[in-house]
RNA sequence: GUGGGUGUAGCUCAGUUGGCAGAGCGCUAGGUUGUGGUCCUGGAUGUCGAGGGUUCGAGCCCCUUCACUCACCCCA
């Protein structure tokens, strides 16, 4: 049997109307607060996201899809979007027509890390991204959007961590105050953070192992470097925030693993899926498009993990029942066959959710079908003694009948559906 | 990449010191020749994850491998 690689998985018809329910709140909330939806390649130039992300960054050195295509340039599967919009926005040069560009975007994405709860392979993410736009207003209005969007999905134990990473001016300073702190601290800490304090040593700060936690007690952290700029940057976004009512948490261990964020970051956080615990993040990125080649920008964006999103709602709704078709012909002879095919035909083009069965199957079974299949009504077609057997429309919930014409029902049926001539319920 | 757990019917899972492959659900056909859900009866369905080894004999023991899963790591 051929099946799936590894980390790769079907989302199968059980599932999607959840996703589908996602996709549709997240692009009609979106929408609402002006953003457009923007459409990308799955595969860029490895260099895009070298540049971007950050050369030292796991991503990018042991996660990526990265491959030569049949001339030996090397591509890359996208393992995020944003350097994609970045690209995007440089390349067609969207900030002549207007800077200011508020864009959504989703699909998959692909990471080769060991797969786990809320952790695959190939992944889906809903993407949006502010561009052009300094004001710390626009920070809290993308975290106001995440809190609506779960709100309308009806998650309520979801928490905002927020903190702030400082900008160019600022984050050297705090760099050298903690390289000095991690020197000093040097033999209580673990081997992964020996190993970061060189090559990323904010991540020393979100740690999880007891000893490090202890020898990190006090460390310096972003927030008591912040230049005066970025202060008063990130006390907007929380005054803001409390004036919408989006109710947060200051993290100042949250560090996020892509290098090209600055100032404000953030996380939704759930604990409904042990440790990945993530729905979604992102943060402002104000040198990243500049350093793609475009112009001086500031840019802000989140993205939101769809697969954990599902999982989380799932977890306390359940999958949405699928609706079943309103009618289930039965027919009954040879005869009844074709006229239930070319009824039922006739019901889909008119907008009516009907099915019939192909196979000749007996009453009792098809009376089944239509139970098992939810039907909101049977239609009895039967030819077998044609002078006096008249077509019978039968409620499934009520079980009332009620007989029809000899000749073509369709058109009678689709009268009583519509005017709902017999209640469904 | 590292460590733990699990792989038996479509699904959830039993399977004794190594001795004929099982249950429930689901599927399917019936239950006085025109009607579903409950109930009753019959039926079909297996590379016991894969490969090798030990043994008269392996679902069970040993080795290898793959997948799933949880955690680390990392992130959404």
């Amino acid at each position: 049997m051929i099946q799936t690689i590894r980390g790769f998985r079907d989302i199968l018809p059980g599932e999607t109307p959840l996703w589908q329910t996602i996709e549709r709140a997240a692009s009609q909330l979106f929408e609402d607060f002006g953003f457009q939806e923007i459409r990308l390649p799955l595969i860029e130039r490895t260099e895009l996201f070298a540049r971007s992300i950050g050369e030292v960054t796991d991503i990018v050195e042991k996660e990526m899809y990265t491959f030569p295509d049949r001339k030996g340039e090397n591509i890359t599967l996208r393992p995020e979007a944003t350097a994609s919009v970045v690209r995007s926005y440089i390349q067609h040069k969207m900030y002549a027509v207007d800077p200011i560009q508020k864009l959504y975007t989703m699909g998959p994405m692909f990471r080769r890390e060991r797969p786990q709860k809320g952790r695959y392979r190939q992944f889906f993410q809903i993407n949006a991204e502010v561009f052009g736009i300094a004001s710390p207003y626009i920070d809290a209005q993308l975290i106001l959007l995440l809190n609506e969007l779960f709100k309308r999905l009806g998650l309520t134990d979801l928490r905002a961590h927020l903190n702030s990473l400082g900008c160019r001016e600022c984050r050297p300073l705090f760099h050298r105050a903690l390289s000095e702190f991690l020197a000093s601290k040097q033999d209580r800490l673990c081997s992964d953070c020996q190993r970061r304090m060189d090559k990323n040593p904010l991540r020393t700060l979100d740690c999880k192992v007891p000893g490090c936690r202890e020898a990190m007690q006090d460390a310096p952290t972003t927030l008591d470097h912040l230049c005066s700029h970025c202060a008063d940057h990130f006390e907007t976004v929380k005054r803001t925030l409390k004036a919408q009512g989006v109710s947060f948490l200051v993290d100042k261990t949250l560090v996020r693993g892509l290098d090209y964020y600055s100032r404000t970051a953030f996380e939704i956080q759930t604990t409904a899926l042990g440790a990945q615990s993530a729905v979604a993040g992102g943060g402002r990125y104000d040198a990243l498009i500049q350093e793609l080649g475009g112009p001086e920008m500031p840019a802000i964006g989140f993205a939101i993990g769809l697969d954990r999103l599902a999982e989380v709602m799932a977890q306390i709704k359940g999958c949405p029942a699928s609706r079943g078709p309103d009618l289930f012909i039965i027919p009954l002879g040879q005869t009844a066959m074709e006229q239930a095919y070319l009824c039922s035909s006739r019901l889909n083009l008119a907008g009516v959710r009907s099915e019939t069965d192909y196979n000749g199957k007996s009453l009792k079974s098809l009376m089944k079908r239509a139970d098992k299949l939810n039907a909101g009504h049977a239609l009895i077609l039967d030819h077998r003694q044609p002078d006096k057997n008249a077509p019978v429309l039968r409620n499934m919930t009520t079980r009332e009948q009620v007989t029809l014409a000899l000749e073509d029902p369709t058109d009678e049926i689709i009268k009583i559906l519509t005017n709902k001539g017999l209640p469904r319920d």
